[in-house]
DNA sequence: TTTGCATGGTTGTATAATACAACTATATTT
DNA sequence: AAATATAGTTGTATTATACAACCATGCAAA
């Protein structure tokens, strides 16, 4: 009896396994720097670069149900580190942005995030990094196109 | 002040910010084929394709704390997909093989996450796939290398 | 050979992440 | 005005997971 996957399935299986095991640091519950988990700064860092953000934004972004993304945000503004406002257009929407303490903190994670992505652009040839990002900002998108009709990476909305 | 990280940093965050999407399904805990998540998957995978394997391996595998190893293992040995048998080298090791049963059903689960790799590929350059899945394969490597020094992303033994 | 440390694994316990359902309040459509 | 949709929160339950303590076995050094 064949138990075995194609090669070529078996390649996208180690890819996959790989992924997993590199994404952990992403979701793992102890803050890496600062405080903050990576998935708060995530949200520090949406924000930041957006200048403000609704609620409902995050939840694409952090591809979690609605519930989880007020409960990843309230300690942020618990802390002081995000404020939250009335959205000027509708009233039920809540508008977060940074607080002063936000982007101090925002500046200090991102720098202790630097440190280790130049470890990781250190461990990639040079001379081919902008294909390896390419590549990988490729299949990112095929996933996601793949997975809105599989129920196993249903992508919530 | 400065809050926003400079453009190739930006660039990565938005990768490692895609594959913690994209990876949402590896984490699950719902089944996604056959009453076996991903990660339970991940493991008759491995078993299938060493034939044997003992528990300590799992670990890195999976990227998690050993006891995790075992709460993940459990329910697959219950389900009698798993049988675990004394280790003859070593008498605390557990060495681990797939039942008639683990078999079939590793193949039913490799078949419907067939069709999801299936998808993905077509969703890819046909031309550009190889150099794609090998950039990928570069890019995981040098996150594990840069991982080991940096507490965020510390790799489990 | 005995003593002490290392390793493979399990179990107790606690916590974080997370979903789903029910709910409130506001918008929008009919 | 009524019905429906959307933004967000809270109650509740479950899963994943870690850490520490533990047991048993193996190995190395005294």
């Amino acid at each position: 009896m064949q138990t075995r996957m194609n090669n070529q399935n078996t390649e996208l299986m180690e890819i996959f396994v790989g992924m997993s095991q590199v994404t952990r640091c992403c979701r793992q519950d102890v803050a890496f720097c600062e405080g903050v988990t990576f998935h708060q700064f995530m949200i520090l860092d949406a924000i930041a670069i957006k200048k403000e953000m609704q609620i409902s934004e995050l939840h694409k972004l952090l591809a979690v149900e609605k519930s989880t993304t007020t409960r990843l945000v309230n300690p942020l503004i618990q802390k002081g580190l995000l404020k939250r406002e009335k959205a000027q257009h509708d009233s039920r929407a809540a508008t977060l942005i940074l607080t002063a303490d936000g982007k101090k903190i925002h500046q200090k994670v991102s720098l202790c995030l630097a440190g280790f992505f130049q470890k990781v652009t250190q461990n990639i040839p040079q001379d081919k990094k902008p294909q390896i990002l390419e590549a990988i900002r490729i299949f990112i998108g095929a996933i996601k196109n793949s997975a809105a009709d599989y129920s196993c990476c249903k992508s919530r909305v």
